[in-house]
DNA sequence: ATGGCCAGCGATGCTGGA
């Protein structure tokens, strides 16, 4: 099973890419992020040509999730939204039930500077995200998005061009500790332990072309699933090109259940 | 070579992204 998440910024900015990636790659679940797509707006018809079943939680103007999958496979249960989250509206959280497992895409908000209420509402966000993984614990879950956290000072291009900003402060990292509790695994890393693996490059000042990222965008599998990946890697390919997202692709396999 | 802001809204320049 071949699993992809990626922050595409914009859906309908972004469709000649993504069906580039499903027609190369051709995953079985996509965990997307910042479709800004409107709640109940119907997906391009190209996602259903290319054989994928669309299951979207609208945003509007800014946000906006949406789990895509593959021939053969249908959503089951699905839940939109987190309780308890700061504003439902901005449609950050979605949960898709893919035969014996639970997916989750997932927008974490920005913050965009500490001590702000964004700020306040991000940490509160993922508050709420530690208590809905406490209550699925047990099941084979994976939760696939742009976190808006790099995890260590390994996944920034320079950790003092970050002090003092978002993204690597203790209250944010030690959220994100709480969402890899009770057994997830940050399947990057469980991979390639060194490896610095960005996701995102600022569009402006050549930062992709002179290698300034960050790893923001994670795949958390529960252990038993953790078991089972064998291959992960961002495929930089849709970085570059013709109107590229500012996130890139993250690809992992699974093997099937023996 | 990991190459130099983009998308939405809406009609102009501002907001948000991270």
């Amino acid at each position: 099973m071949k699993l992809v998440t990626w922050n595409v910024n914009s859906l309908r900015a972004r469709l000649p890419r993504l069906l580039q990636l499903l027609e190369v790659e051709r995953p079985d679940v996509v965990c997307l992020q910042e479709t800004k797509a409107a709640a109940g707006a119907p997906f391009p018809l190209e996602l259903a040509g290319a054989g994928y079943t669309a299951v979207g939680h609208g945003g509007g103007r800014w946000g906006g999730v949406a789990v895509l999958l593959g021939p053969g496979l249908q959503p089951d249960e699905v839940v939109a939204g987190l309780p308890g989250e700061p504003d439902p509206a901005e449609a950050r959280w979605l949960e898709v039930d893919v035969g014996p497992l639970r997916v989750v895409s997932v927008y974490v908000p920005n913050g965009r500077a500490v001590g702000t209420p964004t700020f306040a509402a991000k940490l509160a966000f993922l508050d709420a995200a530690a208590e809905r993984l406490a209550a699925l614990r047990g099941r084979s879950l994976v939760v696939a998005g742009d976190v808006n956290i790099a995890p260590t000072d390994a996944d920034l291009y320079d950790p003092a061009a970050f002090i003092g900003s978002t993204h690597v402060t203790p209250d944010e990292r030690g959220r994100l500790g709480r969402l890899l509790e009770g057994g997830m695994v940050d399947a990057w890393r469980l991979l390639h332990p060194e490896e610095t693996g960005f996701t995102w490059w600022d569009y402006r000042a050549g930062h992709f072309g002179r290698g300034l990222g960050m790893r923001i965008d994670l795949l958390l599998l529960s252990a038993d699933l953790a078991g089972r990946l064998t291959g992960i890697r961002v495929a930089r390919a849709y970085r570059k090109g013709p109107g590229p997202s500012d996130h890139a692709p993250l690809l992992a396999t699974l093997d099937d259940p023996g």
